[in-house]
DNA sequence: CCTCTTGCCCTTTTT
DNA sequence: GGGCAAGAGG
């Protein structure tokens, strides 16, 4: 039990605590990772059978790191622990009882391309407008219905939700729903969310399946708490509900999942649901410096609902956290080389104890040229993995077909690709067909002849037997030769081989490194079923980190603050903290939305151990275009006492309730934000300061009159006083306004509507 | 049915 | 600035 002697006190309670109810608030940096494995870790000690313990987590990433912490521990025993992320591992346990739902063990995972996809297809079949009906838009509204376990039919019974869509002038939502998910149905398919809402179906449905996992799994542990949605809280909720040795560990100040459906409430709100349940609380931080944390801490001090709890670091001081402000993004790159060289020759520093953080994958590029002009070394993390690349998914889609022969998306990648004379008009002949006779897609395919003619049936036909081949060759062959063989058969090898371009001779490799993949695959000797159907189960779920060549290369760090969770780094680059871009611009309709941005900063500024930089442009390209940035409030939210500017400070923003409005002048300027016909939901948390209504026979006065001192009223923005004037000709004379509702804001007194009151 | 060009949208974050 | 879908022309 020597692992318990490297415990703190609350540390060690919580690792004990083995039975009944348990949260763990962590706060950032607070040795959370540690007290999961070791928890895990002892309770294999004290005799649990690792098989009985689940373990879920968010990303794949900490799946696989926890494991082998824990395999640190105890051992291999490690291996048998259930654990990995919420979908690979109810999509494990989908395999296995897919058939009592009405789905083929091997069904296909549908990621969020060919989710978007088969919407548009079904929008285009519907005749509705792809400008209205939006098929991000769509998606998101089917996702969120399906995370809060809002089946199709369910849908179409709740008036709210119709009425909802009728207001939003999108009365069809309903239907598409009921189409999508039929057609998934249809092509054995099931989307990242159907991964959780069809494991609660199965659960619901099946009290003797329900019964055999509770009782497999006597303990369970959840990471990331704060970051489950409904679907996934009870699933968990009703996995646990016999033994109730449920362990959640959390930190709600690291909430950063809501815009995909996660609920804050459900840690919130945990000990409602367990009564009984111990809480203990990490409150060390043993990962930054004083300084790092008390700034931390100044910010989420902004945000209103929260579990009690006292960060604090027993670190050194620290240096202070340096801010610059530069003139554009590509000098924002150049200033953050530079500082990396600087400080790493400075410190005796390795390329590895740097990362770059920012809000968007966009900004990357900028960062990218800047480093690479000074020959500094780097990873991109996130961005377009490569399961996501087109060739690669093109291939997958091969296999895919193989498998599941009514995979829709997969189908119509493929059918014509490489060229074979199989247009849209015999794909759209395919689909109508089978939609009309409620035949499986595959059954038209296989009988072309019944459905089209001449040559595109010839066409057809011929495509559905190389597919039937393929399906032979799988039954007979490992996963590698499989892959090999649908590799040179389909055609797409010998295509690619002749472009000879830049691009395609690394399409062409990328086609060898995922054969490559495979090979290893089909070569392991820890596992028994060697099949392609085996390896293709988990691609949809894997992430870019799986394919990580060399992770203990010296390289500089690039992610979006998203990825970078649960990570550290000696020194931090937190980038682009501008209005509009950090919090993001999408953000600004309600205060939860707000705080979720805040909370964002925080995880970033958290991911520091000694030194934080922080930066923003004046300028930025976006959409190809020039715009102008103003810093972002976040920087106004840091205690300036932990700050190290390098450029005159002042005051950026005067209250929350001015952000709205001041950002209206700039927005006009360059783009097209306000001719977008792109009604936003209706957001019934918004928080808006309540329009001004002008009194009766508002007028503007003539701004030449007007003093210091004055009292005037705006059109919008209500009562105030003139603070200051500046410039003296009347094209850019700006006036500061302390306005009694909106706080200080400045104006320009040529577009101003002001009255003087007398 | 194929290929090239234009024009549109995009930029929130991920399983 | 870039990727992708739609549309025109071959």
């Amino acid at each position: 039990m020597d692992y318990l002697a490297g415990l703190n006190p609350s540390q060690r309670a919580a690792v004990e605590q083995t039975e009944g109810p348990v949260m763990i608030v962590a706060g950032a940096g607070s040795g959370k990772t540690r007290v999961i494995t070791y928890r895990v870790a002892h309770l294999i000690r004290k005799g649990v059978d690792p098989f009985n313990i689940l373990v879920l987590t968010f990303t794949n990433k900490a799946a696989k790191e926890m494991r082998e912490r824990i395999m640190n521990v105890v051992g291999a025993e490690a291996k048998n622990i259930w654990m990995g992320t919420f979908h690979s591992i109810f999509a494990r346990i989908l395999r296995v009882e897919a058939e009592l739902i009405g789905y083929p063990k091997n069904f296909t995972i549908y990621d969020t391309d060919d989710t978007k996809s088969l919407i548009r297809a079904i929008l285009k079949e519907m005749n509705l407008d792809d400008k209205l009906y939006n098929a991000n838009y769509v998606y998101g509204r089917i996702s969120a219905a399906k995370n809060n376990l809002i089946s199709p039919q369910e849908y179409n019974r709740n008036e709210a939700l119709l009425a909802e869509d009728r207001e939003n002038g999108r009365p069809q939502m309903g239907q598409i729903y009921m189409t999508y998910a039929q057609r998934c149905y249809r092509a054995g398919a099931m989307d990242f969310d159907d991964l959780l809402f069809k494991t609660n179906v199965l659960l619901n449905k099946y009290p003797e399946v329900l019964h055999k996992y509770q009782h497999q799994f006597k303990y369970l542990m959840v990471d990331e708490y704060q970051d489950t949605n409904f679907s996934q809280y009870l699933i968990v909720k009703r996995l646990a509900a016999v033994h109730e040795n449920i362990c959640v560990v959390g930190d709600d100040a690291q909430s950063i999942y809501a815009f995909r459906g996660a609920n804050i409430q459900n840690i919130l709100n945990f000990q409602k649901d367990y009564p009984d349940v111990r809480v203990f609380k990490l409150e060390q931080n043993y990962r930054s410096t004083k300084t790092i944390v008390n700034a931390a801490n100044s910010i989420i001090a902004n945000n209103k609902n929260q579990l009690e709890k006292n960060v604090f670091s027993e670190n050194e001081e620290g240096e202070k956290i340096k801010v610059v402000r530069a003139f554009s993004d590509n000098e924002e790159g150049k200033l953050v080389a530079e500082a990396i060289l600087q400080e790493k020759a400075l410190k005796s520093l390795n390329f590895k104890s740097f990362a770059v953080l920012y809000r968007t994958n966009a900004q990357s590029r900028a960062i990218e040229e800047a480093l690479r002009k000074l020959n500094i070394p780097y990873k991109l993390y996130g961005g377009t993995s490569f399961y996501q690349r087109k060739e690669i998914k093109d291939l997958i889609a091969y296999f895919r077909l193989t498998f599941n022969p009514n995979d829709e998306e997969a189908l119509k990648r493929i059918i014509n690709y490489p060229r074979r004379g199989i247009g849209d008009t015999t794909i759209e002949k395919i689909i109508v067909a089978a939609d009309r006779n409620q035949y499986r897609l595959w059954d038209v395919v296989a009988n072309a002849q019944m459905f089209l003619d001449g040559r595109s049936a010839t066409a057809v036909q011929n495509f559905a037997t190389m597919i039937q081949s393929f399906q032979a060759v799988a039954n007979r062959s490992n996963a590698f030769d499989t892959a090999m063989h649908i590799a040179q058969h389909s055609g797409i090898l010998k295509d690619l081989y002749e472009d000879k371009s830049v691009e395609g001779l690394a399409r062409y490799e990328n086609i060898q490194e995922l054969l490559n993949g495979i090979k290893e695959f089909s070569e392991r000797e820890d596992i028994e079923e060697k099949g392609l159907d085996v390896f293709l189960q988990d691609v949809a779920l894997l992430t870019n980190d799986d394919n990580d060549k060399d992770p203990n290369a010296d390289t500089v760090s690039l992610m979006t603050i998203h990825a970078s969770k649960g990570l550290e780094f000696p020194v931090v680059f937190i980038v682009g903290l501008e209005e509009n871009l950090f919090p993001s611009q999408m953000s600004l309709n309600s205060r939860s939305e707000l705080e979720e941005e805040r909370r964002l900063f925080y995880v970033a500024v958290t991911r520091a151990e000694k030194k934080l930089h922080l930066s923003y442009a004046t300028s930025r390209y976006r959409w190809g275009t020039l715009n102008t940035c103003e810093p972002s409030r976040f920087l106004d939210e840091l205690d300036p006492r932990y700050l190290d500017l390098d450029f005159k400070p002042r005051a950026m923003h005067a209250d929350e309730g001015s952000f709205k409005t001041d950002r209206i002048a700039w927005q006009t300027k360059g783009d097209d934000m306000f001719s977008k016909p792109k009604p936003k939901p209706v957001k019934t948390t918004a928080i808006l300061p309540k329009a001004h209504i002008p009194t009766p026979g508002f007028a503007p006065s003539d701004m030449r009159k007007i003093q210091v001192g004055m009292e005037v009223e705006h059109q919008r923005f209500g009562f105030g006083k003139v603070v200051n004037l500046e410039g003296t000709n009347p094209d850019n004379m700006k006036a500061t306004i302390f306005f009694k509702e909106l706080g200080q804001k400045q104006l320009l007194l040529k577009f101003a509507k002001l009255r003087i009151v007398d």
